[in-house]
DNA sequence: AGTGCGATTGACT
DNA sequence: GTCAATCGCACTA
């Protein structure tokens, strides 16, 4: 309240232009923190499906829950790649999961994108998962993955330019973001690096650990 | 070559 | 709440 942008106009015409990488911040944890509120467009054979982003985590330079943190293998190589590239892997044999290289090129860091709020072609992503709740078409990486029909054919492609998928900008003005630990891992669990939209129901987990 | 184990999900008690 | 599905990778031998 009180804030003095809330005078100025509101602009509400739609930014279609990718992000730019220059606009990235290089530091994964502030990248995880700048991608909530951003749109993650597919473009298909039968048109665009588009989502905001509203859950992300970190997974820094030295982590040992990180893919990168053993080095580069043939699954990992995109995470080394400049920031802003698609990083995809399948976990658990099921679920394809979506990261954005966050670092500059050599460095293995990315961010996860845990969840979306389903914005454009909502038909096409309910065919794709074969549900119909909107609130769990994209609820969780794997749905988003299935949602978006994303898997490792598009791994290493820039998210930074007009393509198969890619990152757009958004003009409306982000909501508050909380912030908690990460999701289902095991090491280096304590450190605070997930990102959400503060009261978007299209987050992952339960609502009791997205409050704070 | 064999084993163990995930940045998950959906089905089920 | 529990649990299996399913596969790439790390690790041992």
């Amino acid at each position: 309240m009180g804030r003095t942008n809330a005078l100025r106009p509101v602009r509400h015409r739609h930014n279609h232009r990718p992000l730019a990488r220059a606009e990235l911040p290089i530091d994964t944890v502030s990248l995880a923190r700048y991608l909530i509120g951003k749109i993650l467009v597919r473009e298909l054979p039968e048109g665009v499906a588009s989502g905001r982003i509203v859950e992300t985590e970190a997974y820094v330079v030295g982590d040992a829950a990180g893919h990168a943190y053993r080095g580069m293998t043939r699954r990992n190589r995109s995470l080394f790649l400049e920031r802003g590239h698609a990083y995809i892997y399948l976990a658990y044999g099921t679920s394809y999961m979506l990261n954005v290289s966050s670092e500059m090129p050599g460095i293995g860091a990315g961010v996860l994108i845990r969840a979306l709020e389903p914005l454009e072609g909502i038909l096409i992503m309910q065919l794709s998962r074969g549900i119909d709740r909107l609130r769990d078409l994209a609820r969780g990486p794997g749905r988003l993955a299935a949602a978006l029909r994303v898997d490792r054919r598009l791994d290493g492609l820039d998210l930074c330019r007009k393509g198969p998928l890619w990152l757009r900008g958004d003009d409306s003005e982000p909501g508050e973001i909380g912030q908690s630990m990460r999701i289902g891992i095991a090491r280096d669990a304590d450190r605070l690096l997930r990102f959400y939209l503060l009261g978007s129901p299209f987050v992952s987990g339960p609502r009791s650990r997205n409050i704070g």
